[in-house]
DNA sequence: TAAAAATACTCCATAGGTATTTTAT
DNA sequence: ATAAAATACCTATGGAGTATTTTTA
């Protein structure tokens, strides 16, 4: 069976006429012959009624004659459908994402791709660091969003946001009033700290952060996830070091103070296969390019 | 573009390697490079990237070989669902009916065609005589149920039911009591006729029973369907001659009881185009004759 | 350099053409 | 008698083969 049977097949299901037929087909009148018989002995059916002066289709006919449309609309459209692909218009994307991205990246990049690529499914992937560089690499992933950390040589990364690391402290916590706060203000609360598997990254810069400072905490406490640490501190049980970003999970029992000490910042990026050619994952690089792209050219650095 | 470029296609994307995928297709692989090349200028995308020294799929044949698997499945099926068809398992049968066989003979035929023909769609039409006679002419229609009328000779019929026609009275009229009625029970109440245009056959017989009687009604109603006649039976508002199936439809406040002066035959048909060969109709034909074919020969009476 | 795909060419299978026969009204 | 499809036979396009070159890791 090939393709030309089909056509051949909508032709004189439209005409029910093989002269007519053929004329249409820019074929003569006993190819056309040939060509549905041919068809008729692969599919074991007879497919026209010859048997009158006029011809008519059978029911095995009209069914085929069903799937002889669908398919011919289908590769008719296949062609355009492919070439907006290449062009990153049509395909599904996956992007994976650290929980710490899922506040301050994730909606405003998923709003983008919906205005301008609005034919592009997302799949999203909420990772941890190690997982995303794995599955990026096993081609498993498209974009991850993760925080800086020694990359491997077959990833590239543009970073996407920098911000602050701040303190977040229950409402009526004595050093609240000050506009930064210091270690000692802390000294004797429980430190709420995110676990090291999950926020490897966050984990690394708070625990930096206090050794920097000459310091280390008198009680911590490890926390499955952000939120968590902000509800405790909202609940008056410790305090949390926490991206910029977080302030707006919890603004009402919990303050958002700098530490005086200087304050570290924290990266976020975007991943992708060095080299990758791939027009969709080029299209969404552009996208977060144009949504973090800063005037200082600090958010841009492509490496 | 001829279904070998979609074998192809699918055949390289399953290997990502054109001389295994050309192994498996039974060709060599320069002709399975250059039909590739072919579908990609035909398509204007690049399908594989073949730029390193292994073979991926692109973006653009990423979607274009989704098209291709469904294209080429949808085709290895069609070959048996037209045998299916031919046979009469599979498509859609259009019935006509007329009000009268809506209780006794459709809802009994459907049941029967979902189970013995469980793919088989019915388009069901309620018609009138005459617009059922036209449309199975004109092919719009392949079976009809209808009343044995004179029959244009394009036609053939098979006897379904020969019920009697029988009074439907008033619960608490005075010949209730009565085995058998005779026309000067009624003489004073009210008939209640179906519209002549809805329906010819029963019309014409309750008007013919009346002149063979040698009387006529004193007063009579045109009523729009059979179920209103007996509605208002029942609320006594005057009494209806109705085929003995009817008398499934209100039994409470309504009695029936033949006419002694010799009971009426009313007849319902099935009608289908002289000769047709569909093997969908004769299957449904046969379904037919199953139900309704009686031991004393009465009821199969094909012309 | 080796393994893979692309190119060059040759060949023949088969789609399609022309002439004619068969079939149904 | 005639209009339509089927059959017979021939032609030539193009798909597939073999031999070879190009490319990339």
């Amino acid at each position: 069976m090939e393709l030309r049977h089909l056509r051949y097949v909508v032709a004189v299901a439209e005409s029910l006429n093989f002269r007519e037929a053929s004329r249409k087909l820019h074929v003569s009148q006993p190819s056309l012959s040939v060509q549905i018989k041919q068809l008729e002995d692969e599919v074991g059916v007879r497919l026209f009624d010859r048997s009158k002066r006029h011809v008519e289709i059978t029911r095995g006919g009209e069914v085929f004659l069903t799937t002889a449309r669908e398919v011919l609309s289908m590769l008719e459209r296949s062609s355009s459908t492919a070439r907006q692909a290449q062009q990153g218009e049509v395909g599904t994307i996956r992007i994976g994402f650290v929980p710490t991205a899922s506040v301050a990246i994730v909606p405003r990049l998923l709003e983008e791709i919906k205005t301008q690529l609005p034919l592009v499914e997302v799949e999203l992937k909420e990772w941890p660091e190690a997982t995303q560089i794995s599955e990026l690499q096993s081609g498993a992933l498209d974009i991850g969003i993760s925080h800086r950390e020694k990359l491997s040589d077959r990833l590239e990364s543009m970073l996407l946001l920098r911000e602050r690391l701040i303190l977040a402290l229950p409402k009526h916590h004595q050093a609240a009033r000050k506009k930064a706060v210091n270690f000692d203000d802390v000294r004797d609360d429980l430190l709420l700290i995110p676990r090291k598997d999950l926020y490897p990254t966050l984990h690394k810069m708070i625990i930096g952060t206090f050794v920097a400072g000459g310091v280390r905490p008198n009680r911590t406490q490890a926390i499955e996830h952000l939120q968590t640490a902000i509800a405790l501190t909202a609940a008056n049980a410790g305090f949390a070091f926490v991206p910029e970003s977080a302030d707006k999970l919890w603004p009402q029992e919990v303050i958002f103070r700098p530490l005086d000490a200087g304050v570290p910042r924290f990266e976020t990026v975007a991943l992708w296969l060095r080299g990758s050619a791939d027009p969709l994952i080029r299209r969404i690089l552009e996208i977060l390019r144009q949504i973090y792209a800063k005037p200082d050219s600090l958010a841009r650095r492509e490496s």
